[in-house]
DNA sequence: TAAAGCGTGTACTATATACTACACACTATG
DNA sequence: CATAGTGTGTAGTATATAGTACACGCTTTA
């Protein structure tokens, strides 16, 4: 459990390994960043950036934006605006899910998906 | 669908009709917050407050917190905390869940309830 | 050995968020 | 008819958020 700057850092060293194009500053360049906020970011000097920064990193780092979104405490928009459809329905539902075990939640996303609803 | 100003306000004159403790100021008083700025959130000339306060505000006047932050496009800090948890595993059950109707996610909640997980 | 590229330290900055403080006019109450 | 209470207009503020800009020393490359 390191936290979302090492996070970064590790992956971006492990996709370095294969493709020089991963140094700090070219991935902050893509992303659309300064390199020294980057360093920053991965060194958690700085708090987590916003969440379109986090978005377009994870995507050029090849990580879930949802899973690096998290580990900044946020939580994606359009997750944001379906609970805030029916605020009540889902609210309950995931406090109710908070302690069920992963299988048994995956298990309602496949019933879900097979659609007979 | 009128906004959370409007929403407010009115419910505050609806209790107010009871009960005579529900002035603006007398509110605004209870929940730790200006008059003024009551005043200018029932009439949406700020933007909403913050979670806490809108927390505040719904108990004050007998409202859902959870209805109350999504009308301002806010998911409470602990619905938040549960996603971050388990980011990949909920994001997933929440947009594989935006279109399914009311009555199908409350037969899941039953379940879960019903506890033979 | 010069130039390009690397990561980082220091110092700012712009915008959004979340309010407060004071003054005013109107209404109801004692 | 004074005074207590009501809502609101105007102006300002403190803090958080989300970064930028420049300079530096080290390393690799040509």
């Amino acid at each position: 459990m390191n936290g979302l700057g090492p996070y970064i850092r590790q992956q971006r060293e492990q996709l370095r390994q294969h493709d020089n194009g991963y140094s700090l500053r070219q991935v902050a360049e893509r992303v659309g960043i300064q390199p020294t906020y980057l360093s920053k970011i991965e060194r958690e000097e700085l708090p987590p950036p916003s969440e379109d920064t986090l978005k377009r990193l994870a995507q050029e780092l090849k990580l879930d934006p949802d899973v690096l979104l998290a580990m900044a405490g946020k939580v994606s928009s359009d997750l944001r605006a379906i609970i805030c459809q029916r605020p009540q329905l889902f609210s309950q539902l995931l406090r109710q899910l908070k302690d069920t075990p992963d299988h048994a939640v995956l298990r309602i996303v496949r019933e879900v998906s097979d659609g007979d609803w």
